[in-house]
DNA sequence: TTGTGTTTTATTGCCTCC
DNA sequence: GGAGGCAATAAAACACAA
């Protein structure tokens, strides 16, 4: 992979010192920059000089890249601050961040709110501590980052203008605890919780927790708003939503993301012999409540595009959700399907292909003030998807969370960074950079997952040649599975240097040889 | 096809910290 | 003084409408 990614680099590098005009990123490394920046806002010099390898681009790059996106995800708060009472369009939830403005660590350290509590440091380990910890995972790596770690981590981890890192936050909240569970070791939000999902709206940043939500009033508004109904199994927002009867929803369009396997009745789902049910549909263990939100959801936005809905988030932290959603789209999909998805490396990228549709549809959801419904429909199936047993979050994950395992199982995008990096810096890079035509751009968009898929496709081709199953189908069965996301969570971890950092990358330790075993077995 | 508006990328200057 | 970061700006690329 190295060899490969690294030529392409070397070739992208060249290419670019050739021309000095203004060189659009290929939408692998927009993802894996994106990925990357989820995890860390601010990269160490070794993360840049890794991710510059790996990607193809120069340090000066990919930090100049880092500052504006920090720039970008400031400018993204600043513009939700506004009084004019802005709402997040894919929750319809004032948004926190706004008190935020300045405070973030993606902003403002210039401004010295919080020197003292690096945010280079914050930003790079905060997502690991609370997955980690809060998946029960005994592993930590994150001590490698620094020793700074503390209490205060928490708070400040949360600082970051990401709605991911809103969503952390609810991990945070007591009656959502179980909601951490699904939080990706690699810090990417696993939407177990529609709830926090839906939610994303709700997560004060750490500093402003520090700070004290005083200072905020609609966050704190918010949080009380939330607090009480904020449940895992309870409507988000505290809207309670009505059971839909079975089959009001059959839309004809059957995504398996969007589609929210209507379940007044877990059981019927769990009857239903449809193959077009996703094994995470069936999961029993959704909560009706949370079900029949998603088949609202779904049904009402049933964005036809489905599988894309999340694409349509608006502001630019939707486009981290959506990076994540298409991760968690990806995974369903491939094992399913984003990139942030994403989701947000990060899938999208968060990311994935799922990011590459993201990127492309950027305009649209910007355009699109509505989309949040569809957003947050998508959060909300994604994230009910997530619900088992607390284990099911790790399939969930970000792509980068997904262990190989996950990967050669479900074949989707869900690669470690390192992989996904180089499959599609291989892929999209050895294709036009973009279509040229307005055209292309318009199939683009209708076919927007189509891309995703190829490069599913693309590593599927070099995994399982064989398997012409559509990745969906592919995956579903998998996703029952207890052990897969055991799998799912062990292996594959990036091979990154700074790893041992507790990087996104970094393989936990603590696993178990046998699963480990398992794992490279199944390999 | 063209014009307009938006987004992304690159550059530069300034500031802060070590 | 150097390094890293933020902010402002310009320009290219892109998306959309007419």
């Amino acid at each position: 992979m190295e060899e490969s990614s690294g030529v392409h680099s070397e070739e992208y590098k060249v290419s670019s010192e050739k021309d000095k005009k203004r060189r659009l990123k290929t939408p692998a490394q927009v993802m894996a920059l994106e990925k990357f920046y989820n995890e860390h806002k601010y990269p160490t010099e070794e993360m840049k000089s890794q991710l510059s390898e790996q990607i193809g681009l120069t340090e000066k790059q990919i930090s100049g890249w880092f500052c504006h996106r920090r720039l970008k995800d400031k400018k993204s708060l600043r513009d939700e601050a506004c009084p004019s009472g802005r709402q997040d369009h894919s929750s319809g939830v004032v948004q926190d961040r706004g008190s935020g403005l300045g405070q973030d660590s993606c902003g403002s350290t210039k401004h010295g709110d919080y020197r003292n509590v690096d945010p280079r440091e914050v930003e790079s380990r905060r997502l690991y501590r609370n997955d980690y910890r809060a998946a029960g995972f005994t592993y930590d790596n994150r001590s490698h980052y620094t020793g700074t770690e503390s209490c205060t981590d928490n708070t400040s981890s949360e600082s970051s203008s990401s709605s991911q890192d809103r969503l952390f936050s609810l991990a945070e909240d007591p009656d959502d605890r179980e909601n951490s569970r699904c939080l990706t070791h690699n810090g990417i939000i696993t939407p177990i919780n529609t709830n926090s999902a839906k939610i994303k709206g709700y997560k004060p940043s750490g500093y402003l927790k520090v700070k004290g939500e005083i200072e905020n009033a609609s966050i704190t508004a918010v949080k009380m708003q939330l607090g009480g109904r904020y449940r895992e199994d309870g409507p988000p927002l505290g809207v309670e939503f009505h059971p839909v009867p079975p089959g009001a929803f059959e839309s004809p369009i059957r995504n398996p993301i969007c589609e929210p396997s209507y379940v007044g009745n877990s059981a019927l789902s769990h009857l239903s012999h449809s193959p077009d049910i996703s094994g995470l549909e069936r999961q029993p263990s959704l909560s009706n409540r949370y079900e029949v939100y998603n088949s609202k959801l779904s049904s009402q936005d049933l964005c036809v595009e489905g599988a894309y809905c999340s694409s349509v988030h608006g502001s630019d932290y939707q486009d981290k959700i959506s990076q994540h959603q298409l991760k968690q789209n990806l995974t369903v999909l491939n094992h399913t399907k984003p990139f942030s998805k994403r989701n947000s490396f990060l899938d999208f990228y968060e990311d994935s292909p799922r990011e590459k549709i993201a990127y492309n549809s950027k305009r649209k959801q910007r355009m699109s003030g509505n989309c949040g419904a569809e957003g947050s429909g998508i959060d909300s199936v994604t994230n009910g998807h997530g619900h088992y047993d607390g284990k099911i979050g790790s399939k969930l994950h970000d792509y980068d969370d997904v262990s190989p395992n996950v990967i050669k199982r479900s074949e989707n995008f869900e690669l470690k960074p390192s992989i996904l990096i180089h499959n599609l810096c291989k892929s999209a890079d050895k294709e036009e950079r973009r279509p040229s035509t307005r055209m292309k751009k318009k199939k683009k968009d209708n076919e927007k997952w189509k891309g995703i898929e190829e490069y599913g496709n693309q590593v599927k081709l070099i995994k399982h040649p064989s398997n012409e199953m559509t990745v969906e189908k592919r995956v579903r069965p998998d996703l029952p599975k207890p052990d897969y996301v055991k799998r799912a969570s062990l292996t594959g971890m990036p091979t990154w240097k700074y790893q041992g950092k507790g990087s996104v990358m970094g393989i936990p330790t603590s696993f178990s040889a046998d699963e480990t075993e398992e794992t490279s077995s199944y390999l």
